[in-house]
DNA sequence: GCGGTCAGTTGCAAAAAGCAACTCACCGTC
DNA sequence: GACGGTGAGTTGCTTTTTGCAACTGACCGC
């Protein structure tokens, strides 16, 4: 019947997000928006998208609210996509699948396949490999020393996360 | 003619994971061998999955050596799947999607859609939301404070970022 | 020997993706 | 002032993928 089945309706964060961000192409859009490309010939022919695809994942995302549509000229109408601040906030999620690709996906049997990409922190000026840390005792997060539980067999003293607080505006 | 292309000959590593994990199911498939859920059987109702996509995923991701597949019994053949170390390191990338779930994808009007999970950190026993951070400066990275640069763009003496050694073992 | 469980396979219909060609409104230029 | 080029798509057609349902095959308990 459908070829694809909505997430959407899971009680889960993950499933959630996964139905607006999780097919083939979605991240690699926002990706090349995150590069600075805004115009939808730039992203056509950055990614090697079918023009129709490319369509719908813009309308997609844009009704979403991670993108936004804004004309730069009126005559005739041209359109450039930015993030807004929902959209910035899928950054941690290109530098996880960054990272695992670095560590994973190179050819080892090319020597010259360095990751060409590397994060930069603005704020110490240094190439940096970002990692999850717990705010509260400051060590590294890995499934190794984590795990995801429900809220509810938390015992009532130690569910201290805020988790989901309201959309910031900012930071 | 193709109804997918293939993002794993692009020089970059967001490309080439997501040409591995980019799908709709696959890291649902994942979250739930995470949670605990090793059989077959358990995946295909846990998730909803049509049982031959189910087979499709399973042995896509065993072949990328995410999973492994080993049998528990012999008569008759049963078979549990689990997380390897180059599994295991895909957790980032389901917690980061997690937190922006939590944050933009629950239902405002219904008080109850709270997060159903928490990230518990087994090290100081806390539940948390765990951040990127610079382990330089210990500061939190967003994508207000960071961004990707071509390698050749980097002052030489500031490549000190030793982005993708080799897959380690443990950790 | 009958029903139940596990781990799939097979067959078919419907949706999505790929590709190529086309549109429409302008803009610069020869 | 016709000619080619660019930006942002739309349309049409074919190939894949997905969803669904039904079926298989080996065993197990009763």
């Amino acid at each position: 019947m459908s070829a694809r089945k909505t997430f959407g309706t899971q009680p889960c964060s993950i499933a959630r997000t996964l139905d607006v961000v999780g097919d083939w192409w979605t991240l690699l859009v926002l990706r090349d928006v995150f590069r600075g490309a805004h115009r939808f010939d730039e992203l056509k022919s950055g990614l090697g998208i079918a023009t129709n695809v490319l369509t719908v994942r813009l309308k997609r995302l844009t009704d979403a609210g991670i993108l936004e549509r804004r004309a730069y000229q009126e005559h005739p109408p041209r359109f450039e996509y930015t993030v807004t601040a929902k959209g910035r906030d899928l950054y941690p999620v290109l530098i996880a699948l960054l990272q695992w690709g670095d560590r994973y996906m190179r050819d080892e049997s090319d020597p010259s396949d360095a990751p060409p990409r590397v994060v930069v922190h603005d704020t110490c000026g240094h190439a940096i490999q970002p990692a999850f840390s717990c705010p509260h005792c400051r060590s590294e997060v890995s499934a190794q020393n984590a795990r995801t539980v429900a809220r509810a067999d938390l015992p009532r003293e130690l569910r201290n996360a805020r988790s989901a607080r309201a959309p910031r505006r900012n930071a």
